[in-house]
DNA sequence: CGCCTGTTTGAGAAGACTCAAAACGGGTGG
DNA sequence: CCACCCGTTTTGAGTCTTCTCAAACAGGCG
């Protein structure tokens, strides 16, 4: 069996000891297959369980009143999604799969097991839930202060920093497999004035454009136009308890 | 002593043992006092602790490139603040007391202890984040999908629900002691702008307003338009491992 | 080949922004 | 107690970005 994609990831932040691994190891259960565009969890839903990428693309968003949605975050192979279920009983978004995805589950009483037995765990995932909460202040101040080229840069940015942690090597082309309308949704833009924005961005030569491929072609201009500080490459553990081998 | 704010606030959601108050109490260091307008972190500043608010009002800010700030996050009392420096070795925001304030200390060691002693406020806190994600998400939305009076309003409605938390009986009045500047940073539009949107939503009887002091008119009015969830009234803790006594 | 979804383009309207100046208000010093 | 000052709020006028509505255009799939 594969190894499970949160115990890669934490792996690459601290190395694990065999009984913590052995302890996400029992913790997770039931790969699921989940096709893209389906909805894994919808808001309002009571929920039970965090969920763990493990391969393929997710979204989360929240439905409002008038019919819009806003896209919050998307959730990549070692993301644990649904952390918000830990604090009510039930999903307060949707979780939709942008392309075919394959998850598992951590139940909220595993999830307390390992909170007890595993503390060194416990504080990695509070660690990497603050760093998410970051992503979040990050995504919010792209689209409280910058107009639309820049919201669709940062977005862009983040995507490619993200399939670079997984990836390992350089990557400056990938696949987008959302619609402008979902971009719209994650930016806080129109379809339309995405079509427009992309078309622009286009012609002052940042990125190119091949159906559903996108090709960053002046990530150091996009970089310096919106501040953009790619978090993700580390995060910092020193004050965890050490392992007890 | 008074007993800190943190202890209250986890008191409300769990009922705690003794050995978790004591817990606490020991890992708690230092009140100090901020006067309003104070910086109590910079952003990119070393840090090592995280700050509980005991008295008072701050605001977390994002600082631009091109001079613009934006506020992304108001901490009440009761309220942890600077999670972010638990991922990573420096601040990732600027945290600036709104009003007079008194904070005590929680240093990231003092932190790992208390992880692994009192595995059941690990999960605690753990939920709590998962919920100021959540709040963050709110305002994501807010800012990405409405116009400025429903910004504005959630704004107002957000800080009623903390300030009753606080407060305990029923509020519909408060003393505001932001400027329009800030208020702008923190929903996304201008100092101006802001301006007329509150004198728009005078004249449309949403609030009253009297010097600094808010009074908000027509709560209904304003939830229905905005969608706005009170989502500080309870956390739900029934997954958390029951307390050893 | 036609259909459906998604993208592009156009034109006009609306919301928010900028720049500028005037009014307000709380605090200080005379 | 009054006058002045500074930061803040308000108001005005004109501009710019983004939105809305509508229609044309692609492109993948049965």
């Amino acid at each position: 069996m594969r190894t499970s994609a949160l115990i890669q990831r934490l792996d690459r932040y601290i190395k694990l000891t065999p009984a913590e691994r052995d302890a996400l190891d029992w913790a997770e259960r039931r790969e699921t297959k989940v096709p893209a565009g389906t909805k894994l969890l919808i808001e309002g839903e009571e929920s039970n369980t965090l969920f763990v990428v493990q391969m393929g693309w997710f979204h989360a968003a929240i439905r409002l009143a008038n019919g819009g949605r806003q896209i919050l975050r998307f959730h990549f192979p070692g993301d644990l999604m649904g952390t918000s279920s830990m604090a009510w009983a039930f999903a307060v978004h949707d979780f939709t799969a942008v392309s075919d995805c394959i998850v598992s589950e951590l139940s909220k009483p595993n999830l307390g097991r390992l909170f007890r037995e595993q503390p060194r765990l416990a504080g990695m995932l509070f660690a990497m839930s603050a760093a998410e909460n970051v992503a979040l202040s990050d995504r919010l101040t792209s689209i409280g202060r910058m107009d639309s080229v820049e919201r669709v840069s940062t977005l862009i940015l983040d995507v490619l920093a993200r399939l670079r942690v997984t990836a390992g090597g350089v990557v400056d082309s990938f696949d987008f497999p959302l619609t402008q309308t979902d971009i719209g949704d994650a930016v806080g833009l129109t379809k339309v004035h995405v079509s427009r924005t992309l078309g622009k961005m286009e012609d002052q030569g940042l990125i190119e454009r091949n159906g559903k491929r996108v090709k960053v072609l002046d990530e150091a201009r996009m970089i310096a136009q919106t501040g953009f500080v790619d978090r993700y490459h580390e995060i910092d553990s020193e004050w965890l308890i050490p392992a007890e081998m």
